[in-house]
DNA sequence: CAGTATCCATCTGGATACTG
DNA sequence: CAGTATCCAGATGGATACTG
């Protein structure tokens, strides 16, 4: 999405919609939903992702102010993430997007099928 | 987003997902919110889009039955798009993501200018 | 355990030229 | 006007190896 001042909307938000879309985020968040989780933690709860990726999407969210990172000066060490107030909103807000595909999706599959089974040139 | 039957969540939702958050959806979307538009006409509102792009994204919303697309047989030819019921569903949920990022992109700004300037290693 | 560093394949999308 | 076709640069993210 591109935001200029005729879509009354500000580049800021491309921002934040850059982040919810990419492809780890919204499962970092969702896994966060009921407190704080180890790394190795949510690397195994979080189906495919690599360490990198995790680490990737952690510290932009911490960045950004959604999570927040505690480290213990443990051997073995230990770090916790957890979402922050402003965490707890997004994952409130995006979840009502996943709720609209969640229950659209198979109306979303009827119109590709049908797209797909069209005739190549109708006229 | 990844989704995995632990995450109680389908791989349908990761494609509306990824549809949502792509570069140009929501700006077309949105300039279909009060009724049908021209190609040209969609073009021009879209600051920034490629012709190329534009086709593509308003190909996708077709298929999955997001936007009506309609040829009047006229020289020069003349098409005009519009969002479906289910569209304007998208709109309205979507809408509310683009609320929580107007609220809150200032607070994630600041986290930001925090985070950056935090010293190297605190230790 | 919780990372970082490096390399590399794939995907996305921009620029440009052409057309019914 | 409303596309399509082609080419290519940059971003994304996966695999692997290494480390405090």
């Amino acid at each position: 999405m591109v935001l200029n001042s005729r879509d009354s909307l500000t580049c800021q938000v491309r921002d934040v919609l850059d982040r919810v879309g990419d492809k780890w985020t919204l499962s970092v968040i969702y896994e966060l939903r009921d407190g704080s989780r180890r790394f190795t933690d949510l690397k195994r709860a979080i189906d495919g992702i690599s360490q990198r990726m995790l680490t990737v999407t952690v510290r932009s969210l911490e960045r950004d102010g959604l999570v927040e990172r505690t480290v213990y000066a443990t051997v073995p060490p230990r770090v916790d993430y957890r979402l922050t107030a402003l965490g707890q909103t997004l994952l409130k807000t995006a979840w009502e997007l996943i709720d609209w595909a969640t229950l659209h999706a198979a109306e979303i599959d009827e119109a590709r099928d049908r797209y797909d089974h069209r005739p190549p040139t109708p006229v």
